[in-house]
DNA sequence: ATTTAATATCGCAATATTACGATATAGATT
DNA sequence: AATCTATATCGTAATATTGCGATATTAAAT
């Protein structure tokens, strides 16, 4: 095994499950973080500001971009990865809205 | 490998990976739609409403237990588990924080 | 035209995850 | 006491992820 059944859940389910699991590595939060705090953004900044090599940081990079919460340009010779702050908005209201039903609810 | 290199990282950035790693499966955010749903809980319900093992079920309960996700407690033969609102507002405050620092910048 | 710089991809090894059936455990029911 | 019901754990197979070094690739600089 190894490969979820993906088949059987929702579309939403399904894309949210894609979104929290590319965010489900600390390496990929951090690399979150530093495109928050520099702002413009260019991969190599990230290999000298992690604890890792640069093809781990290129997948990293990969798999944040296929779940959609960065974008990349070219620019040149290098890439300007940014946050996609679309998808980082569902997510906010995706839990928003899981809040506000617990909230409203009496069990436990 | 694949093991990720935790140490290199903040409590945060490993906290929130843990987190969102727990959510990166479809039948874990079932279930937590369900748990939100039928507001009284049992796991076998569960059982029934996916098209899982009960053994995998049990497993996935687990992790998000693990992860802070939902509490679960023991009611006679049956298990009461339900959401930890708690882990989830602090996912939806990161975000929201990540969100607006976004908002903020002008870059890309 | 070469070289340099930035990034991506490949191939591989180590480990983790997913899923299942079988079995254990523990309280409820008979 | 025996059985049923709900859940957990174990063992195992299949697949995915993580991480690295080596090697492309492609644009910029010399």
């Amino acid at each position: 095994m190894g490969a979820s059944k993906t088949d059987h859940f929702t579309e939403e389910q399904n894309q949210i499950a894609i979104v929290a699991k590319a965010l489900g590595h600390p390496a990929r939060i951090a690399i979150i973080e530093y495109l928050l705090k520099v702002n413009a953004c260019i991969c190599n900044d990230i290999v000298n500001e992690l604890p890792l090599a640069q093809s781990t940081i290129s997948q990293h990079l990969k798999e944040l971009k296929n779940a959609g919460l960065i974008k990349g340009e070219i620019e040149g010779n290098s890439i300007c990865y940014c946050i996609n702050e679309t998808t980082f908005n569902v997510l906010k209201e995706y839990f928003s809205r899981i809040i506000f039903t617990v909230t409203n609810q009496k069990c436990c």
